[in-house]
Order: C-alpha cells, then structure tokens, then sequence
DNA sequence: AAACAGATTGACGTATACGTCAATCGACCG
DNA sequence: CGGTCGATTGACGTATACGTCAATCTGTTT
C-alpha cells in the first residue's frame, strides 16, 4: 500500500540550487528564515522539493523587480492562503491591483529609461564614428581614406 | 551687460521638491551626500535649480526600478562626462547596454508576473461570483433568485 | 580509523537608505 | 525683542539583505 507516501518527486540540496540560480547558500538559509522557503528535513539536512526551487525563482523574480522579500512572502502567503472567504478574497483582489499598479508603473519608467539609453547610445555611436573619421568634409585626415 | 548673470531661473527650497515628489529633505539631503544632487547656497540654505529638479526626478524613478543609489550617480557621472575619447565613448556604451539589458530583462520579469497577477485575479473574480449566487445549477440558495 | 567534502548553526560585520532626535541658526512677525 | 517657522548640521538608530568567519556535524572515501 501507498500509505505513509510522501510523494517523493525531485528533490535539491542546497548546493545544488545555490548552483542553478546563482546565489549563496547563506542567501538561500536567510529566505529560509524569512519564511520565505520551507524546505524539508533529513535530520539536520534541508531538502529542497519543487515547489521549493519554483518559490526561489519568484524570489530571485521579484528582487530584480526591487520587491522586498517581506512583499514577495506577502503574495506568497496569499497565494497560499484559503480562499474560502469573500473577506480574504476581497483583500487578496486588492493586494493584486496593488502591485499591478507598480509593475505598470515600472513599465513606464522601463520605456522612458529605454528611449533614453537609446538616444545617448545613438549619439555616442555617431561621436565614435567622428573619431574613426575626423570630418566627412576633410577626406584629409590621418587614417588612409582608401 | 549680462556679464556675471548666472541665469537664473526657476529654483526651489528644499521642503518644496519634498512636497512636489512626497520625500522628505532628510532624503535628499542624502542625495546630496551621496553626490546626486548639488544645489547652490545662500549661506547655508540650499537653492535647487531645475537641473537637481530633473535629477531628483530620475532619482525617484531609478529607485521604482530597484535601481541604487550609486548605480544611479554612476549614469549621472556618465552623462556629465567628457564625450571626447574614444575610450570614454565605448566605455559609456558598455555601460548604456548593460543598463537597457537589466531593463529588458526587468521588461520579461513584469510581463511573467502581471500574466499571474491576472490569472489569479480572473479566478478570485470567479469563486466571488460563486459567494454572491453559491451555484448556478442550484438556484435555492440563501438569497433571493429575483 | 583518519581524512575530506558538504552542510549546519551561531554570531558578528557590512552596505544601502534613510528615520529620528537635538541643538542651532536666520528671517520675519507682532 | 521674544517668538515662531523653516532650514541646517551632527549624531545615533533602524530595516533590509545578506557576507564572513568559526565551530560542529555527518556521510563517504581511502
């Protein structure tokens, strides 16, 4: 009988995901302590499960995104929390526009940061291009034109 | 003669940028210490012309993009510096493209999350419908059908 | 059995980004 | 001329996110 199956599936060591997502252990033990993974335990050991490497992932996500982790463990518990109450479904509705509301907002900043960069890097190339060719007018230069 | 003017124009007190951009002066008067924001004095009163103004602003949106403060003096300094070597001209290149990779990034990062975000608000919506009228195929429910 | 590689648990240190007083100073107000 | 308001300068405190040892433990290899 199955009974007692702890449904193994693919299992890490600490090492193995400090690897693939390179970080720390320590950085991967203080999302621990944040309550931010919750890995098992084979006597002292951790192991680490799936849905363990999926929440590193949304981590590692969310602080490129500049999310704190107490933000990311907010939507963590959210979306594990029961959604058996209108209340908690009411609030979690607005803890999602809430933080749609940012992500578009940094979508904004990202498209006028990115024409910005772009207009610099255009004029920088034509600079360089300057360089390698003093004046367009003045074939002269010290480089042979042909 | 104009000899001396030193234009000008629009400036602003310290507790007036606070307002306009809801910081306090204790922030950016670390701006200051940090080297992002140079306003002039008047004895010991700073006075924030337009340029800290637009800084102050690219400041705040950096800061939305989980960007910090040194990495954004360092596009500052950038934009500041020289652009009449060629070596500084490649190295501000490097630089512009490693920022508008991150933000690419940033871009995909935001589109993976928002696409959650909405699924998850799709099926919240959903289970508050099922609250509202507990099962479509059972109209004897607690409230009135009509 | 000894050695070695990995993992664990403290514990303290560090960088970033301000918050929070306290004391002082200068300009205007009545 | 005392009071108040805004600004300034220290100086210390705080939250976040780890880094960096040191000591210990455990499993495996030789």
């Amino acid at each position: 009988m199955n009974t007692g199956d702890k449904t193994a599936g693919t299992t890490y060591t600490i090492s193995q995901l400090a690897r693939e997502f390179d970080v720390t252990t320590r950085a991967i033990r203080f999302y621990e302590d944040q309550g931010l993974l919750i890995p098992e335990r084979v006597g002292r050991r951790r192991i680490y499960a799936r849905r363990d490497r999926t929440r590193l992932k949304l981590i590692l996500r969310g602080k490129r995104l500049g999310m704190t982790l107490g933000e990311t463990r907010e939507l963590f518990d959210l979306f594990d929390s029961s959604r058996d109450e209108a209340r908690q479904l009411e609030r979690f509705l607005r803890i999602l526009g809430e933080r749609r509301d940012i992500l578009v907002q940094q979508q904004r900043d990202i498209e006028a940061v990115l024409h910005e960069i772009n207009a610099a890097a255009a004029e920088c190339e034509r600079l360089l291009a300057e360089h390698a060719e003093p004046s367009p007018q003045d074939p002269a230069g010290p480089t042979v034109p042909a």
